[in-house]
RNA sequence: GGUCGGAUGGCCGAGUGGCUAGGCAGAGGUCUGCAAAACCUCCUACAGCGGUUCGAAUCCGCUUCCGACCUCCA
């Protein structure tokens, strides 16, 4: 099915016809985290929000390099600007270990993270250290280009030069006067000339653990180089989408542009797409707000903000029932809506699997097909699927309980439907179907008591659906036989 | 302080000029040994004040409140 793709494409503040550069190819780079710490829950609302988009071009048929980088080196602390001392070096000197274990022990928590949450894997998953000769060779072209100096062995990007000639708040749409005027003096000893200059390449001082030999230093690179010169090596000089949470528009992807115009005089990415902030009773969700939870605490509900614990699936559908260029607030209270309102779509699902056709039936699934592309199609509009998707599980239920008929072409296809949008666009499962042998045993119990029932030995009955309801299972008798759901 | 963005029913959250999503909660009904689920019906809101228009949640202006960025940040 052909089907017109629409974006919102930061840098032109307007939604766009989504075509790529070479079909059917896409390449979409997606700046990943630094691992220094766990990954928190806003943290992987950007990511979730990546691998429905992903997700969902893949779907549309599109063979996508999807590259989501993990920075592990370069990454500065905030209170000296580019004097501040490398984030993970900080943590590795903190808990005596060397830079590349806190590297390893995080990396391997945001996989697992990520895993729980069912985002796929990236095409290509480059990190910073692996990458300091493409890095170097960046900052060879840009000096060559005459758009930065080097001071006493670290290198500097010469924003004011480049803009006599550029437009460098093309991304944030910001002019140059305001950001010089506005720039926060942090009053360290800076040896840049100009006050938005920014590091491409810094000196390491002796005590500095993670360093590499390059022409101007035995120094690292500066944050924003990595993403250039791993998207230009593994998708070009140009590619289809660039994308990463929108805090770091303004400075990061701004600066971005520039390493890439001032080298090769290209936009990097076609279209730049942010997403935004998960806040906690408004305010965005930060570790050094002290507002954040770490995913397991979400699952066991472990925190101070937190009622109860929640399951990964019910937390990427919550997440997924706003729109990724939203806020999205977080409270137990919304949490406990997704999830009633996430079973009863999984329960429509399940339902979906033993329903019977019709010689005569009564709708037609297709205009319901054709607005959940609608919806997706309109800038990845999640929240507008899901609201589709429980009008499909209304009507599954009615089919279920006899007031609606449903042809056999039509219950094929609404089968397709609920399993592309749901298990592959979505990225939802039933993670109550996931492992045992519990199945079996509901069986036997839910067919002890049906004997009971056809008795009428009723207190029989009502004990064993009392007893499971004690323990956590609720037992429907319907039509069609008792059912049983984990409440 | 500067720049940008937001304010939607009890809660969450879609929606860029008329057709006024969806989920949760609440009320009534149907079904049912009971319970639960499901289905049907109801609850119809757009911060405030002006303006444009036949018509505005949606466009414009002002006001109030909130947030993001300007400094590392998903």
């Amino acid at each position: 099915m052909e089907q017109k793709l629409f974006v919102y494409n930061t840098l032109f503040r307007k939604k766009e016809l989504f075509e790529p550069l070479s079909p059917p190819h896409v390449g979409i780079y997606v700046c990943g985290p630094t691992v220094y710490s766990d990954v928190h829950l806003g943290n992987c609302r950007t990511f979730i929000s990546f691998d429905l988009i992903f997700r969902y071009l893949t779907h549309l048929g599109y063979k996508v390099r999807y590259v989501r980088n993990v920075t592990d080196a370069g990454h500065l602390e905030g209170d000296g600007g580019d004097e501040g001392e490398d984030k993970i070096e900080k943590k590795a000197k903190l808990a005596q270990v060397e830079p590349m274990e806190i590297v390893q022990k995080y990396t391997i928590d945001f996989h697992d993270t990520m895993k729980v949450f069912n985002v796929l894997p990236p095409s290509i998953e480059p990190t910073a250290t692996g990458h300091i000769i493409e890095q170097i060779e960046l900052v060879q072209k840009i000096l060559a280009a005459g758009f930065a100096y080097e001071i006493n062995g670290s290198v500097y990007f010469d924003v004011e030069k480049y803009s006599k000639n550029h437009d460098y708040g093309i991304l944030n749409r910001r002019n140059l006067e305001d950001m010089i005027n506005n720039t926060r003096d942090l009053g360290g000893q800076d040896e840049k000339l100009g006050k938005l200059d920014f590091a491409l390449w810094i000196k390491a001082k002796p005590e500095h653990l993670m360093k590499w030999p390059s022409p101007w230093s035995l120094g690292f690179p500066g944050w924003h180089l990595e993403c250039s010169a791993m998207s230009n090596k593994y998708l070009g000089k140009q590619f289809d989408i660039h994308g990463g949470g929108i805090d770091l528009m303004p400075t990061h992807h701004t600066n971005e542009i520039a390493q890439s115009m001032a080298s090769c005089e290209k936009i990097p990415a076609k279209y730049w797409i942010h997403t935004n902030m998960l806040t906690v009773n408004g305010q965005k969700m930060s570790k050094s707000l002290g507002n954040s939870f770490l995913p397991q605490q979400l699952f066991t509900g472990d925190h101070s903000l937190l009622n109860k614990g929640y399951t990964p699936m019910t937390v990427r559908f919550f997440m997924l029932q706003a729109h990724y260029r939203s806020t999205l607030d977080f409270s137990n209270e919304a949490m406990e809506a997704s999830e009633k309102g996430f079973k009863r779509l999984l329960n429509a699902i399940s339902i979906l699997e033993g329903l019977q056709a019709s010689a005569d039936g009564e709708i037609d699934i297709s205009p319901l097909q054709k607005r959940c592309y609608d919806a997706m199609n309109d800038d990845f509009n999640s929240p507008v699927l899901i609201a589709e998707l429980f009008e499909a599980a209304r009507i599954i239920n009615s089919v279920k309980d006899g007031k609606l008929k449903i042809d056999a072409e039509n219950l094929t296809l609404l089968r397709k439907l609920m399993k592309e949008f749901v298990e592959d666009v979505l990225g939802l499962k039933n993670e109550q179907l996931a492992n045992n042998d519990l199945p079996k045993v509901m069986d036997m119990i839910v067919n002890l008591r049906n004997e009971a029932k056809s008795n009428k030995d009723y207190a029989t009955s009502d004990k064993i659906r009392i007893g499971l309801q004690q323990i956590g299972f609720q037992l429907m008798d319907g039509k069609e036989g008792t059912s049983w759901n984990k409440i």
